[in-house]
DNA sequence: AGACAGTCGATTGTTGACAATGTGAGCCGG
DNA sequence: CCGGCTCACATTGTCAACAATCGACTGTCT
């Protein structure tokens, strides 16, 4: 997947990208192989087996683990196992009460700053999500829709805001995957989209507080359902 | 007993507690040498000094320094340097109004939930507090204000809420032990910090709110001012 | 003198081997 | 048949050495 590791298999595809360190392309080499799938929740991750898969030693390794680890998407026991999380009814509760509050926060930091560009770019994305749904693309509509709502916290330039979704978006994210294997079809949202955006771009903040809350309680009910079946297996997190 | 091997009695103020790795100590150790103000924001952390010092190896150090730079509290350049943040005044701001946006929602998830024991423990963190700031030991006093906050935090069992405050309160901290060095005393905040446990008390949601964010603009002020002399030289972090 | 290339030292990134720990299988005694 | 014990295995934790990279210094050429 990486480099041939010590350059003896010759001319991989990325041999040679030391532009950055190694870690960082194993923790988002993981992360992508997590959150797609490859990975399920619950499975171990053994060390020397992901270090051979890249083709890396175990230290680089084990700092792009704990990093996972930091986003809350691998949980570790020591000296026994190293585990993806499986997230309980709870998380997810507690994943998109915490969307409520950071989003609407993210709103008030805007509200008075949309100019053009954000509206023109909020627009794009709805499109984009549309067009993932419309296709009936559930992985292409993940993305989208994490794009979408990650727009509005990039654009609020509140650099410790954006560092807290980035740390709630793998959870969601691998909630959603989990969801979208399970399920199939993750639901027709593209209404509730549509109305978020419109309320976005309009002048009613209260109406937009309100379509958030409604907007999340959507999401949260459609997810529980689906969640309570699963209660007793899956591995929690600390 | 431990890696073994040194054991040289090299170790300095690090006691000898392996109950569990290493790594976890060190971060402690670290994280507590910065925000005691041992280690002042800009200074460089040199791996092998700090391995040295700890009487470990670069590995475990190398893994808890990861750590420190994923709650913010260093920031580290590839194959040139790791050093302490310095915050800028933008940077505080974002944390005071994170602050605000987190706390009121704290009170949301507990506000019907406040029993006997929730009032009584957050009581008694005021009078210690109260104690502290009479008794003007400045160092106590920052280590009260934040356990009086992460009173509110734990008793919302909201686990993910939990994580986000704690990954702010260190670079609070960090702050706060900057601010006092340099300025000395932190100021009288002995009534605000009264006001603010009688609101969390009160039947009036709205009060409180309101309270909130008085308490945190106070507190962001009395802030900016002190930071906006010394705007050149420190450190931005990432 | 000024600009530029080469080199050297300092620091981090990476590696493979070794030590410590937890877990489960198999054995023994009851 | 069951409960506790032993022991080997799998896995993580740690270490010391090696390699890659960056920044500054120096010496030379124009």
């Amino acid at each position: 997947m990486f480099g041939g590791s010590k350059d003896k298999a010759g001319g991989s595809v990325l041999a040679r990208v030391p532009k950055s360190t190694f870690r960082a392309h194993i923790a988002d080499g993981l992360r992508a192989a997590i959150l797609n799938g490859d990975i399920e929740p619950g499975a171990q991750l053994v060390e020397t087996t992901l270090a051979d898969q890249f083709g890396v030693s175990r230290g680089p390794l084990r700092e792009a683990m704990r990093q996972l680890i930091d986003e809350g998407l691998l949980i570790a026991v020591p000296y026994t196992g190293t585990h993806v999380v499986g997230l309980s009814v709870d998380d997810v509760r507690e994943i998109y009460s915490m969307r409520v509050t950071l989003e609407i926060f993210a709103f008030e930091q805007i509200w008075a700053r949309r100019d053009q560009a954000f509206r023109q770019g909020l627009v794009a994305r709805r499109d984009a999500l549309t067009a993932c749904i419309d296709a009936e693309d559930d992985a292409a509509s993940i993305v989208a829709e994490l794009q979408l709502h990650g727009f509005v916290y990039e654009a609020t330039g509140h650099k410790l805001l954006i560092r807290t979704w980035e740390s709630i978006r793998g959870r969601l994210q691998l909630y959603w995957a989990a969801h979208h294997r399970a399920h199939g079809i993750r639901g027709p949202r593209r209404d509730g989209h549509d109305r978020y955006v419109a309320m976005a771009l309009s002048d009613d903040f209260d109406a937009l507080k309100s379509e958030i809350t409604d907007h999340m309680a959507r999401g949260g009910r459609q997810t529980e359902d689906f969640l309570r079946g699963r209660e007793a297996g899956a591995a929690k997190h600390a």
